[in-house]
Parts: structure tokens; C-alpha cells; sequence
RNA sequence: GUGCUUGUAGCUCAAUGGUUAGAGCGCCUGACUGUGACUCAGGAGGUUGUGGGUUCGAGACCCAUCAGGCACCCCA
């Protein structure tokens, strides 16, 4: 292993990517802030024994491994975890409701695909002990707020709730263990069509009228009160069916009342998602620009915040998946795309002028403004082509006739244009 | 984890198994001792991802490995 490369499907973030991952970062967690939501960060490494156990089937995806103590350790692979051991260690310093952010790194081992990798970050929003159908409409408002903001012509979040989906395997005659093969059946219809699931479920096992149910079901679509008004007749021997379309009708009438558009929501029975922990609505938003799946889900689960607290904790949240929506802005040219963090760029005429330069780069960072000052010297010419391809949008020229008349030229290295502004009024002139 | 595919200069890509692996863009120097982005002249830059093999001869063919992409699996 001589070669320097980084691990597979763990990425650098060079500068001008990472500038446009803080923009989002900034976006979403001013989003949150401003819904009163609070941060909160844990380590990247739990005890392997707080994560196990936690993901049903296939825990072959954590990153495992021992410290020189031999402790058994592991990677976190999302942030729901660590939020649920928190609740239960400083139970008594949280307020419930507990509404909190978080943002960093999780690692899963799987195979890295576009959108896809082995470390990512995810920006959690979760409102911990409220099972109030406002707290599942607030994250919802959350993502819609925050995805305008990043500037997302068009996204739809879909909403379905774990007993519709439950009500429509049950309808269909099914019992609870051929439940989880139709779940993953169905939310792959979007993918591979009625046909494509039916052919699924039927090599599956699943009876032909059982598919034929399930496909009718599944495919109800329209307005969201009118899919739960359809969804209603056709389960209305099931309680806990109804139940969960009560819910999901509350949800939508939370959503109303908080102003959240309606052409960016709607009710999708389809809609399974890895269903684990899920325990009431589940949701995932798309846009129609990014065909490999989804930009952001999440939904309620109500068992597992509680679980090392040892009694239910009602909890509604989503994950933004920084990585994937920066791949997205990337592949539409969405957001800003600034080349460096440097505003102004300010010469060094000659030794004569340094401390004349020198000061007026700590004059305009006192201003506020960022600014890069030369280091190597040279020639006028080469210290702008320096800050051209930088990409900083102005130089500031200190020579001997601008030092004698107390002025400094400021050069517009976007157009060209350059003009003399008395030595006080550069600050201004820039802002 | 399974299958397919790609890997050549900083970037995008050429090169029938056959001379010394090329081009555009970018980069460096100069024309330019107070002006970048335009123009002109010159220059640097390569263990063809890595390691084996076949062959008189391999960037090309074979095997392995690493990395990227795609389709499955999975998606907490």
C-alpha cells in the first residue's frame, strides 16, 4: 500500500466543493435554528454494543473494530442511534419535546454508487417526545423550507404511514411474515413498474388476487384527501389501517395551516422505505432531475429514541443527506458556486508600499471583507493573474501615486473597469 | 456481496499487437520596469492505475489487484 490514495468510497472534499457543502450545511441548519431546533454533536465511535442490534438483518455494513484496550467498537452508521442513547443518558437535563439537529459524518460499508458513499453526511432534524401529528408536519415543513431555500425548482415529498402499508398486506391476505417481501416489492414500483412488481411478488408466492389487491391499492393516486378518501373505503374493516390514515389526515391538515405548499406534497401508498423502525408516517422527497432515488426521508419512529431509556419515546425526524444533495445541485448548477472564499485581493507594489498593503488588508478584514494579500512579490502583472485566477473579484492597487494621494485603485477583475477611491472609502466601495 | 464496464499529461480525450505514446485546454517563461482575463513566440509536463503473464514486439491480449461508473442486493 505505497500508493496515496484515499479509501474506497470516502471522498476529499477540496475547496470548492466544500464551499458549496457549507452553503447547504448553512442552509439547512439556519432552517432548523430558526424553527428553534437545537444542535447537538456526538463522537463518530460508539461502543459496537449501542449499535448492534438496531438494524434487524444485515449489521455486515458496520464498520467493526477494536481499540488497543480491546474494547469492541464501531463506526456510527446514522445518527438516530446515538440520539436515542443520549435521550437516556441526560434524561434529566432534556426538556421533551426535544427538538435538535445534528450534522456530521456516518459510515455504512456498502458499495459505493453515484450519490453514494461510504462516509457521508447527513443532516438530522428530529423532534424527540411528541406524538402530536403537528411535530410530523413540522418536519416536513423543515425539509420544504430548506430545499426552497437551496433552491430546488421542483421536489415532491411523498407521505405514507407504516399501517396503510401494513392495511394494504393485511387486505390483501396476507399475515405479518410475507409482509416485509411485499413492502420491498412495492417500493420499487416507481422503478420497475405495476408489471415489474407483480412479477415479483408473484415469484414470491404472493396469490395472484393478492397481487392484483395489493396492485390496486398501491397505485391510488391524486389529490391527498382524496387518496385517504379512497384508501378509507378500502380498508374500512381495518382499525389500525384507519387509525393511520386518521393520522396521515391531520398531518395534511398541520401541513395547511403551517403554509406548506401543496403542489410539493402528496399521499403515495407506495411508499414503504426501509421499514425497520418505522412506526408511523414515513416519508422520502424527489425531484425529477435525479432519477437514482431519493434526496432526503425519514419518518416516525416511536420505539427506538426510547429504547436504551427503557420506555417509548414518540420521535419524528428525517435525515438531509449533504453528500447526495450536493451531487444533485452539482448535476442541475444550482446554488452558489463562489471560487474561493477571497473577495478583494490586495498588491504589493514594492517594498515601499508592503506596510501601506499590509494595513489596508487589516482595515478591509475589520470591515468585514475577505481578503487576500500577496506574499511572493513579483511583477503587477503576475500578482493579478494571481488573484484572476483565484477568482477573487477585486484587486486593490497601493503604487507610489496612489500612497502620495491617499487613494487606492480598485480593479473590477470581472469586467476590467478600475477606479480611485480616497483610502477611507475603500471598505465601503467594496461592500 | 454478485455481474458488466472503464482507467493514457493537471483536465477532456486520441493512438490496426509494430519507430521516440499525441492533440486541445490548462500550466511555466518571455514580448510587457504600473495591469489579469485577449494575442504572439518558446518551454516544462508520462513507470499508459499497480503487479504478474503471453509475444520477436503490449497502452492495446490474458490473470490478479486497486480505483471510478452502471445494473443487481441493500438502503437503518
Amino acid at each position: 500500500m505505497s500508493k496515496v490514495q484515499n479509501i474506497k468510497g470516502m471522498r476529499d472534499h477540496l475547496p470548492q466543493a466544500m464551499m458549496l457543502r457549507q452553503h447547504i450545511a448553512a442552509t439547512i441548519t439556519g432552517v432548523c435554528e430558526r424553527h428553534g431546533f437545537e444542535p447537538l454533536q456526538t463522537p463518530i465511535i460508539e461502543y459496537a454494543e449501542v449499535l448492534e442490534g438496531k438494524l434487524g438483518d444485515d449489521e455486515s455494513l458496520i464498520y467493526r473494530f477494536e481499540d488497543h484496550g480491546g474494547r469492541r467498537l464501531a463506526l456510527r452508521y446514522d445518527q438516530t442511534v446515538p440520539l436515542a442513547r443520549v435521550v437516556a443518558q441526560y434524561a434529566g437535563q432534556i426538556t421533551l419535546p426535544w427538538r435538535r439537529y445534528a450534522l456530521g459524518p456516518s459510515y455504512r460499508g456498502e458499495r459505493p454508487a453515484r450519490g453514494r458513499y461510504r462516509e457521508f453526511y447527513q443532516a438530522d432534524a428530529d423532534i424527540v417526545g411528541s406524538s402530536s401529528p403537528l411535530a410530523d408536519a413540522e418536519i416536513i415543513a423543515i425539509l420544504t423550507e430548506a430545499l426552497s431555500a437551496l433552491g430546488f425548482p421542483d421536489f415532491v415529498t411523498m407521505l405514507n404511514h407504516r399501517q396503510v402499508i401494513g392495511g394494504v398486506a393485511r387486505a390483501s391476505g396476507l399475515d405479518e411474515a410475507s409482509a416485509g417481501r411485499v413492502y420491498r416489492a412495492i417500493d420499487k414500483f416507481d422503478k420497475i413498474g405495476a408489471d415489474g412488481v407483480r412479477d415479483e411478488l408473484l415469484r414470491g408466492d404472493v396469490s395472484p388476487q393478492a397481487v392484483a389487491q395489493i396492485l390496486t391499492l398501491v397505485q391510488i393516486d391524486g389529490a391527498p384527501t382524496d387518496v385517504l378518501q379512497e384508501l378509507s373505503e378500502r380498508l374500512s374493516g381495518d382499525e389500525r389501517a384507519l387509525a393511520a390514515l386518521a393520522n396521515l389526515r391531520a398531518i395534511i391538515g398541520g401541513l395547511e395551516q403551517m403554509g406548506v405548499p401543496p403542489e410539493r406534497y402528496k399521499v403515495t401508498p407506495r411508499l414503504a422505505r426501509g421499514l425497520s423502525y418505522y412506526t408511523g408516517l414515513v416519508f422520502e422527497t424527489a425531484t425529477p432531475h435525479w432519477p437514482e432515488g431519493s434526496l432526503l426521508g425519514g419518518g416516525r419512529y416511536d420505539e427506538l429514541v426510547g429504547q436504551f431509556a427503557g420506555r417509548p419515546i414518540p420521535t419524528v425526524g428525517l435525515a438531509f443527506g449533504i453528500d447526495r444533495l450536493h451531487d444533485v445541485m452539482e448535476e442541475l448548477n444550482i446554488g452558489p458556486r463562489p471560487a474561493t472564499t477571497a473577495v478583494a485581493y490586495v498588491t504589493v507594489f514594492g517594498p515601499e508600499q508592503a506596510a501601506s498593503s499590509l494595513e489596508l488588508a487589516r482595515e478591509l478584514r475589520a470591515g468585514g471583507v475577505n481578503t487576500l494579500i500577496n506574499l511572493d512579490g513579483g511583477g503587477l502583472g503576475k500578482q493579478l493573474k494571481e488573484a484572476d485566477r483565484k477568482g477573487v473579484r477585486y484587486a486593490l492597487v497601493l503604487g507610489p501615486d496612489e500612497v502620495a494621494r491617499g487613494e487606492v485603485m480598485i480593479k473590477d477583475l470581472r469586467g476590467g473597469d478600475q477606479r480611485a477611491v480616497p483610502r477611507g472609502e475603500v471598505v465601503a466601495a467594496l461592500g
